[in-house]
RNA sequence: GCGGAUGUGUCUAAGUUGGAAUAGAUCUCGCCUUAAAAGCGGGUGCAGUAGUGCCUCGUGGGUUCAAGUCCCACCAUCCGUACCA
C-alpha cells in the first residue's frame, strides 16, 4: 500500500518504486553485514510468489474456508480501503493511525474461527514472550456459556441469545438487540416505532464503532414495540435496542438482567424496567426497590423454580442441562476472534481468483491458470480501485461455461503474502510446481526455531501466519503445527527528545528545535521516545556507517541494550563502541612487545581467563543474551591487554588472539575478518570453526585458585589504599597454621548434621588438636555458622596453598610494584599473621 | 475496571537451582604528554591507619543458616485491552 500511495503522489509505478526500495534496503543490509542466504530470496510482487496466495485462496475457497459476506466492516479513509479486524485495533488503522469507519460492503473473508481453539491451545507449546501469548488469549477471547432460544412473539424463529450466566435466566426482563440487526428492521417497518427507530439508528451508525463501545458512552437506547417469550416461565419480554450491543458478538442481541449486571441494571434504571432478583447473597438479604447496584458475586438461587436454593455456579450447569433436554438451549463456547476479511479495494497486491459470472455465479479461476496476473494497463485516480480502470483484465470468460464474465477486482490483504513466506524461504516458490514448497524440504528445516519481530506484530502477523500454518498443515503441506517455536519481540531503538510534561505530548518535527511547548509555553523536557519520522528524531543508518562504519553501529546496538528493551540512541554510546573497535584493531594488530621463552603461572592465568570467557560467551549467546557476550568479550579485552604489556608466551597468546577475534567476528565481521588477514591467517574468518573451552582448565580447583588469588589481591590494594602508602617495601602473606585446616574440616563434616553450635563446639573440644585454641575458634565457628554457604567447601591443604601463592608471587609483585614473600605462620611473629585462615592468608604490608 | 510487565549505589543494564551485588558509562584522582586527545592505573554507598564493620536492589512483612532471587501485602511507572453478553 505504500507503494501504491507513493505511486499516486509522486507518479511512480508501484513496481519500479518497490523494486527500487528492495535494492536500496538490501544494499543497507548488506552495507551493515547481515549474512542471508541471497539466493533464497524471495518477493511477494512476483508472480511466481503471489501466485501460491491465489493457490491457497482457492484451497480454502474449496473447503469452505474463505467465503463472501455483506457485512459491517472497517474502512479506512485515507487508505480507502477495507481492514481486518486485527488491523483497525483500538479503531485505528494499523498504517496511518486514522480513524475507521463502519461500512456495509461484500467482503471476503477467511475463517479463522474454525482455529480458533486451536490457535488458542498452540500457545501452550511455543516459547513466547508471557506478554504476547497474553496479548493473543485475550484476542481470541474465548468464553465458554450456553445458547438460549427466546421465541419471538407472532413469529415461528426464535433468537439464539449467548450467555455465560444461563443461573440469572429467571431474571430476565428484557431483551436487547443491536440497531442494525437485520431484523429489528422489519419489525419496526410499519409501525409506530419506524421513525423513532430510524433517528435512533442514524444516532448510532454516525458514532465510530470504537466510540460506540467505550465504557463512558451514554447506554442510550428504545423500546421497539416486541417481545419474545422467555422460554422456561413463558412471561412475555420486551425487546428493547440499545448502542451496547454489538451485532458481530454472539448473536447480535443479549437477555438483560438487571439485578446481576452492571450494565443492564443502569439501562433498567434509566428505561424503567423490573428488577428482579435471582441470586440472593449468602450474608444478608437484596431488595428490589434498595438495590443502588447490580449484584454480580455469587450466591443462592431464588424466584428459579426448581433451581431455588441452588448455589449459582452450580446452577449454571443445571439450567443448561435442563434447556438442551427441553431442545431451547445448549452449552456453547463462543470467541471473540472474528473471521480475517482479506478484501482490499487497492491495486498493489495480489489479486483475489475468482471469476462472476451471470449463469455460473462466483467461480473460482481452476488452479491450472494460476497466476491470475496483476496488469500493468491501469490508471491510477484519486479514487476508487485502479484495477477497475484495465478492462484486460476485468472481461474475461467463465472457466465453466465459457461466458463472458467478469473477475473480482479486490486485491488480497498483504498480510496473507507475510502469512506463509518463512515456508517459501525453505523451498523458494517454483512457478512449474503446482504446490508452493515441498513437504519434504520445509518439515526438514521447519518449524521455524527462532523468530524475532516487533510486539506490533503480536494480534497481527503472528496471529495471521500461525493461522495459515495450521490451514496448510490441513492441505496436507507439512507436519508441524505452529510456524515459530522460540519468539524474542525485539525493543525499538529511542532517542532523547522534547517532551510536554503538561500536555503529555512530544514535540512533532517543526517544532523540535524550541524550548517550550506551542500550546501551553510550558518548557519541554527530555524524554525518551521512539524514533519516528513525524518527530523528525530518525538517525539515517547509514550517516553512522559513514561517519563510525559499520562495526561500531553494530557494536553499539548489540552492547548497547538488551535485545528486547529497545536502545536509547547517544552519541557518547556510539562513541564508546568506535573507541572499542579501534582499541581492539591496535591490541591485536601490533605485535607483543615482551615475548618469553618460558611458559609462566601468568600464562596459566589468561588461559584460564580465556577458557572461562568463552564458556560464558557461548552461554550468552546461546541464550541471544547478546549484551552479556559482548560484555564478557569486553573483559577479555582488558586482560588480554594487560597480559600483553606484562609480556606473553607465544602459544597461549596467539590462543588468545584467536579466541578473542573468533568471539567478537559476529559483532564486529568487518574488522575481525580483516585483522585475521594481517595476523597473517589463511581462508576467511568467517569460515573458521568456533572457538571450544577445555573443561579440565574450567576444574573447581582452578576456580578456587584464581578466585582466591584475585580477592588476596583485592585485599592487598585495599590495606594499600587505606594506609595511604605511596610505595610498598614489602608484602608478607601468611598461610595459616595446619590446625586451622584440620578444623576447617573437621566443622564442615559436623554442619552437615546439625547447625547448633553449641552441639558443633562440644564435638569440636572434643579434638585434642584444636582444644588449646578453644577461644579462637568459638569465634571463627559463630562467623562461618551465621553464614555458612559464604564458604567454599573446597579447599587447598597448607603446602598446596603456599606453593600456589609461590607460584603466583611474580604477579602479586608486578601488580603492586615490590617483593612479596610467602611465610606460614609460626615463622613470624606478629600479631596480624594469627588472623590467617586455610583460603584467606594473613597480609602484612611493610 | 481487567490483564501483563517493570522497579538494582548518579545513569544504562547483568544477576541461573536462593550461596561474597557484577559490567559499562559518567564523574574524579594519578601516570604518560610541551599541551590536548587517545591510552594505562586507582577511586566512584558509608565509616575506618590492616585484610574489617555497616547500609543498599520500589515499600512493608514472612520463610531460611543464607533472599536482588521464594511467599504475602502495598506503592509507583510503562504497555495492552475494554460495555464481549
Amino acid at each position: 500500500m505504500p507503494a501504491e500511495n507513493a505511486a499516486i503522489d509522486k507518479g511512480i509505478n508501484p513496481e519500479e518504486w518497490t523494486d527500487l526500495n528492495i535494492s536500496f534496503m538490501k544494499n543497507q543490509q548488506k552495507r551493515i553485514g547481515l549474512s542471508y542466504d541471497w539466493d533464497r530470496e524471495i518477493c511477494s510482487h512476483d508472480s511466481r510468489y503471489y501466485k501460491f496466495d491465489q493457490y491457497f485462496f482457492i484451497m480454502m475457497y474449496e473447503k469452505g474456508l474463505a467465503y463472501r459476506q455483506e457485512s459491517y466492516v472497517n474502512w479506512c479513509n485515507t487508505c480507502s480501503t477495507v481492514l481486518a479486524n486485527e488491523q483497525a485495533q483500538g479503531g485505528k488503522c494499523w498504517r496511518c493511525n486514522n480513524e475507521v469507519e463502519q461500512k456495509f460492503l461484500t467482503q471476503w473473508f477467511l475463517k479463522i474461527k474454525n482455529y480458533a481453539e486451536e490457535l488458542l491451545n498452540g500457545l501452550d507449546y511455543v516459547d513466547w514472550p508471557e506478554k504476547v501469548k497474553m496479548m493473543q488469549r485475550n484476542w481470541i477471547g474465548r468464553s465458554e456459556g450456553t445458547t438460549i432460544k427466546f421465541p419471538i412473539i407472532d413469529e415461528n424463529r426464535s433468537i439464539d441469545i449467548f450467555t455465560t450466566r444461563p443461573d440469572t435466566l429467571y431474571g430476565v426482563t428484557f431483551m436487547v438487540f443491536a440497531p442494525e440487526h437485520p431484523w429489528v428492521h422489519d419489525w419496526v417497518k410499519g409501525t409506530k416505532y419506524e421513525k423513532k427507530y430510524d433517528s435512533f439508528y442514524n444516532e448510532v451508525m454516525k458514532q465510530k464503532k470504537f466510540e460506540r463501545t467505550d465504557i463512558d458512552i451514554e447506554k442510550k437506547g428504545i423500546f421497539i414495540g416486541k417481545y419474545c417469550i422467555h422460554p422456561l416461565t413463558k412471561e412475555k419480554i420486551p425487546i428493547y435496542i440499545s448502542n451496547f450491543v454489538i451485532y458481530e458478538y454472539g448473536a447480535g442481541a443479549i437477555m438483560a438482567v438487571p439485578a446481576h449486571d452492571q450494565r443492564d441494571f443502569e439501562f433498567a434504571k434509566k428505561y424503567d424496567i423490573p428488577i428482579r432478583i435471582v441470586i440472593q447473597p449468602h450474608e444478608y438479604e437484596l431488595n428490589a426497590e434498595k438495590m443502588s447496584r447490580a449484584f454480580e458475586s455469587q450466591g443462592i438461587l431464588a424466584n428459579s423454580e426448581e433451581f431455588n436454593d441452588m448455589e449459582n455456579l452450580n446452577a449454571i450447569k443445571s439450567i443448561t442441562e435442563k434447556l438442551d433436554k427441553l431442545g431451547i438451549g445448549h452449552a456453547t463456547i463462543n470467541y471473540k476472534l472474528r473471521d480475517w476479511g482479506i478484501s482490499r479495494q487497492r491495486y498493489w497486491g495480489c489479486p483475489i481468483p475468482i471469476i462472476y459470472c451471470e449463469k455460473c455465479g462466483t467461480v473460482p479461476v481452476p488452479l491450472t491458470d494460476l497466476p491470475v496476473i496483476l496488469p500493468k494497463d491501469v490508471k491510477f485516480t484519486k479514487s476508487g480501485n485502479p484495477l477497475e480502470t484495465s478492462e484486460n483484465f476485468i472481461t474475461t470468460t467463465c472457466p465453466k461455461c465459457g461466458a463472458v464474465a467478469r473477475r473480482e477486482t479486490d486485491t488480497m490483504d498483504t498480510f496473507i503474502d507475510s502469512s506463509w513466506y518463512f515456508f517459501a524461504f525453505c523451498d523458494p516458490p517454483h512457478h512449474e510446481l503446482d504446490i508452493p514448497y515441498r513437504k519434504e524440504i520445509v518439515n526438514y528445516w521447519g518449524n521455524v526455531d527462532q523468530y524475532i519481530g516487533g510486539i506490533e506484530h503480536a494480534v497481527l502477523h503472528l496471529i495471521y501466519a500461525r493461522f495459515f500454518t495450521k490451514m496448510s498443515r490441513d492441505l496436507g503441506l507439512h507436519d508441524f503445527d505452529e510456524p515459530f517455536q522460540r519468539l524474542l519481540t525485539q525493543g525499538m531503538i529511542n532517542k532523547s527528545h522534547p517532551y510536554c510534561s503538561k500536555c503529555d505530548r512530544f514535540a512533532m518535527k517543526a517544532e523540535m528545535n524550541d524550548d517550550s511547548c506551542k500550546f501551553c509555553k510550558t518548557k519541554y523536557i527530555m524524554r525518551s521516545v521512539k524514533m519516528s519520522k513525524s518527530y523528525g528524531n530518525t538517525i539515517n543508518p547509514d550517516d553512522i556507517i559513514n561517519k563510525y562504519g559499520t562495526d561500531s553501529a553494530r557494536f553499539f546496538v548489540l552492547f548497547g541494550a538488551s535485545p528486547e528493551s529497545g536502545l536509547d540512541f547517544s552519541e557518547e554510546g556510539i562513541g564508546f563502541a568506535s573507541k572499542f573497535i579501534r582499541n581492539i584493531f591496535s591490541l591485536l594488530v601490533d605485535p607483543p612487545k615482551i615475548i618469553r621463552k618460558n611458559k609462566t603461572v601468568r600464562d596459566d592465568l589468561i588461559n584460564y581467563y580465556m577458557n572461562k570467557i568463552i564458556k560464558d560467551t557461548n552461554n550468552s549467546m546461546n541464550n541471544l543474551d547478546i549484551r552479556d557476550a559482548v560484555n564478557n568479550i569486553i573483559q577479555f579485552y582488558s586482560e588480554i591487554t594487560k597480559y600483553k604489556t606484562e609480556g606473553v608466551f607465544d602459544e597461549i597468546y596467539n590462543q588468545c588472539m584467536r579466541t578473542i577475534i573468533i568471539l567478537l567476528h559476529p559483532i564486529a565481521p568487518h574488522i575481525t575478518e580483516e585483522i585475521w588477514e594481517i595476523i597473517g591467517k589463511k581462508k576467511y574468518l568467517s569460515l573458521a570453526s568456533w572457538v571450544e573451552y577445555d573443561d579440565k582448565v574450567l576444574t573447581e580447583e582452578n576456580n578456587f585458585k584464581w578466585n582466591l588469588m584475585n580477592s588476596t589481591m583485592g585485599d592487598i590494594n585495599n590495606i594499600k589504599n587505606l594506609i595511604k602508602k605511596d610505595s610498598l617495601e614489602k608484602i608478607s602473606l601468611i598461610i595459616a597454621d595446619k590446625w586451622k585446616y584440620h578444623l576447617y574440616s573437621r566443622l564442615f563434616k559436623l554442619t552437615e548434621k546439625t547447625m547448633n553450635q553449641g552441639e558443633i563446639m562440644s564435638q569440636l573440644m572434643k579434638d585434642n588438636e584444636l582444644k588449646p585454641h578453644g577461644k579462637f575458634i568459638s569465634q571463627i565457628v559463630n562467623r562461618i555458622l551465621k553464614n555458612i554457604g559464604k564458604f567454599s567447601n573446597f579447599s587447598l591443604s597448607p603446602d598446596d596453598e603456599s606453593s600456589f601463592f609461590i607460584d603466583i608471587k611474580s604477579i602479586i609483585e608486578k601488580k603492586f610494584n615490590t617483593t612479596v614473600e610467602i611465610l606460614f605462620e609460626d615463622e613470624i611473629n606478629d600479631k596480624k599473621a594469627n588472623k590467617a585462615l586455610p583460603g584467606k592468608p594473613s597480609i602484612i604490608i611493610f
